[in-house]
DNA sequence: AGTGTCCTTTAGGGTAGCCTAAATGTCAAG
DNA sequence: CTTGACATTTAGGCTACCCTAAAGGACACT
């Protein structure tokens, strides 16, 4: 049987990733797979072959790809890697939450049992990462992402923020300028008519924020987050 | 030009360790570095020669390895990682002294230049790893091992450890169920004539060890060296 | 049903790094 | 100075992944 390399782990998450999106489809189109991993089509058409192949996934020509129970394991305990090197990047060394995700995509790939094992318990078995992302268990089970998205919120009402989406740097890296990080207190204080901006309260400070960016963070009225998962250090 | 792949950075390490071994030759002979990689003979000579076209060593048919400046920047770089990530692994997870080694053989590729001035903030910009070998400093430089070998300690002379080699995992492994790690106080007692074993003082225990075996330890009369970098945890 | 557009797949290659088998160089001992 | 033991190199191949160019299928619109 064939290995699993690191090309495989990387197939296996992102396709993992996109079969999460939106509606309910599961099925995965080549092409997207291909733009995700900066590859051209015809090399994820030869992967995706092999790892039928191995019994990873399930895929029918023309017809994208979907993840077999085999398959959709070993993309959990690659998700697992990534968000708990996330947190632990983040928590013990300081990497700004803008710049862990490239540092885990190489660290996820090199986590034996052992270590994964100590890694979790040093950070107290964690069920979330910096951003909020839910951390799949050594078991496969997954919480869900926490908190409604910042634009729904009530006017007023004081909120902790439990999710910042990762999906997009840029914009990542100017959330977390806004101080729009996981823990931080905010409160909706107007919401501008016709789609304009959002007024909103975060910690002592105040921001006008485009209700598409806003969208991006998560938050939840209820108290504090424990803020283990989320703290912040040094700069 | 070629890059630097995680194979160059192995081949350039071991031709590092290979060239500083007992005498001052330096030149390392290709079935060396085979053994060492677990690799074939022709595969080092593909490779060797393809690190002579990159300017990495210099190299002459039948007659060995030199590293070159360049080459040797890189390895210490490599050098640099991996003890970072040993004396991180050892002190903050808990990784035991023996497992150190061979998490950080793959860690040590995945270490970007950010990611390593946090690390060794975070350690304190520390000069020894765990088993007391010194880590070189970003610019190349490195100290020496400290501590002189146990066998030739005089008798009754209280003293550190400062270094236990890690180079036979099993050998590693039984030092440190008899307790000599950096730090430990120790004392040898008595020197069995015609070369038998010694009789040593560990903390508060005695044992008896072989001096071949002792000669793996090296320790030193100063006062305590600084615990820092060799802190146990966990467990 | 025909046709154009947009995937996706097949065909054919390339590089990196490893292997075994066979050829060749080195060196010491006779 | 020949020969045998041993180290090293050359030759030829294999696997994993990636690529571009060209062929082929799906689907919507006429």
């Amino acid at each position: 049987m064939a290995a699993v390399t690191h090309a495989v782990e990387d197939y296996l998450k992102v396709i993992w990733k996109l079969s999460h999106r939106g509606g309910e489809d599961e099925r995965v189109p080549v092409g997207d797979i291909a733009a995700h991993l900066r590859v051209s089509a015809p090399s994820v058409t030869g992967m995706v072959q092999k790892l039928q192949g191995m019994g990873l996934v399930q895929y029918e020509r023309y017809d994208g790809v979907r993840l077999s129970a085999k398959g959709r394991k070993i993309a959990l305990e690659i998700v697992r890697h990534h968000r708990l090197w996330e947190l632990y990047l983040h928590t013990r060394l300081g990497v700004p939450l803008d710049r862990v995700d490239v540092e885990a995509e190489r660290l996820e790939h090199v986590l034996s049992d052992d270590m994964e094992e100590l890694l979790s318990r040093a950070l107290g078995d964690p069920t979330h990462d910096p951003h909020g992302d839910p951390i799949p268990t050594k078991a496969g089970a997954m919480g869900a992402v926490r908190g409604e998205p910042l634009p729904s919120l009530a006017i007023d009402t004081p909120a902790v923020v439990t999710h910042v989406s990762d999906r997009q740097a840029e914009k990542l890296r100017y959330l977390v300028t806004l101080g729009l990080v996981p823990g931080a207190r905010v409160a909706l204080l107007e919401r501008a008519p016709f789609g304009g901006p959002l007024t909103v309260r975060i910690g002592r400070k105040r921001a006008a924020i485009d209700p598409e960016l806003a969208a991006l963070v998560r938050v939840s009225e209820e108290s504090p987050a424990k803020p283990r998962a989320t703290k912040r250090r040094g700069r």
